[in-house]
DNA sequence: TTATTTTGTTAGTATCATCTAACTTGTTAA
DNA sequence: TTAACAAGTTAGATGATACTAACAAAATAA
């Protein structure tokens, strides 16, 4: 058995891991927000457990098996939220904290149905992709805005990361996914943009917000 | 803050008190399937936080603020356990060790919205009332069926207490609450009841099984 | 009413998940 | 290339939640 507390290890280590393959004691420390010393043990731990592959002094990685086990608690976390949107009517900007506490039910059924009522969505509100039941998770190959260039036109795939007042002020904006969005321009000094999308003309983005805007080119549906 | 672990002591110990006004250790410790020196100990840590009354030797009780914390804890269980019968199509048997769970999860909004889109509903789906936000709760003063007489015809209002194969039974029976039950017949040697209902003539009934129906006498609605 | 059994309590131990302090290893900059 | 800093590790402490063993009080039976 895994308690909750390594469930949240296993989390974070496979968002680290999910760019560069590897990360660090430190790295994690601060995102949970636990000291150093703690987060060594408890790498030493799952370790033991087959999930982390630890050697000291070096960076660290999920085993195969670890990497499911995350994959699942995601896909857990990501279903609840389509859940709390699409049946329920929370914001997207609200789903999160709750998630974050049912991603660690232990009741399969309980996801399976949820899955079931929302018609196995590929993605969660936010755009991000959802794992299979066996733990597989499908890349986005999706750009950021902020590496679009003037002229173009893009469909508005997903927010990433997410937190909650970026996503307000995208929903103040009437920014919702799916949305085709037409670079108009692009300020060389700040890289902030002017997009034009739906019935607004000549919105400008700053570039902190359109760094975490992902986008397709051809508009894919679905 | 209170833990997980001592809402779950909490609640246990509002179950057994609902009888007599007290418990003792040792029902605690038999509940909980946990020794009764850790039970003593939890209660000690309880009274420190002036949720139990507690002296040596002695019955515990609840405070007056513990027993509305535990209402509340009653509250998440018995709303929860609405929503996955009503809104998402568990059986009546399948949905107490999910909300068991969700129980816990510390999100106001997620279960006022439960009970909005359940429109407030008064009992859950075994017939227990819901506590009120403040932890106020109905009391439903049904008789069991196995204290009727024959030639009565009573309302099927409650299951109590609802073990998983009880509830399988009673929906094996096609026997579900508000139903009007004729008490045919009452075998004396051991008190088996012979029952009609809906378009079933004449079901035997175990004493086991009558004695945890609760129904009440007018056919009450809602 | 005393003896026996049940219930409650105390003391001491273990594990999990956290911490601080101190030390070691690795990296970076003078 | 060594001195300083950052990152990683070890050791030891703490609080929560469990346990067993041993003892004390209360309830029950002889």
């Amino acid at each position: 058995m895994i308690s909750q507390t390594e469930e949240n290890y296993l989390k974070v280590l496979y968002n680290l891991t999910s760019l560069k393959g590897e990360a660090s004691v430190n790295d994690i420390s601060k995102q949970l927000d636990i000291k150093m010393p703690t987060v060594n043990s408890m790498m030493k731990r799952l370790a033991e457990k087959k999930l982390v592959v630890y050697e000291s002094y070096k960076p660290l990685k999920l085993s195969v098996e670890g990497k499911k086990l995350a994959a699942l608690i995601i896909r857990k976390h990501r279903l609840t939220e389509m859940y709390l949107v699409e049946k329920m009517g929370f914001g997207w900007e609200n789903v999160h904290n709750i998630a974050e506490q049912i991603e660690h039910i232990q009741a399969p059924e309980f996801f399976d149905k949820m899955d079931e009522l929302l018609g196995f969505p590929k993605v969660d509100p936010h755009g991000s992709p959802i794992p299979d039941a066996d733990g597989n998770i499908a890349s986005d190959n999706y750009l950021k805005l902020s590496d679009c260039k003037v002229g173009e036109s893009v469909t508005f795939m997903a927010v990433q990361p997410s937190s909650e007042d970026l996503l307000k002020f995208l929903t103040s904006r009437e920014l919702s996914l799916g949305l085709e969005l037409k670079i108009k321009q692009i300020e060389p000094f700040d890289g902030s943009m002017v997009i034009s999308y739906a019935n607004k003309e000549n919105e400008m983005l700053s570039s902190k917000v359109c760094d975490k805007l992902l986008v397709s080119k051809k508009s894919k549906k679905k």
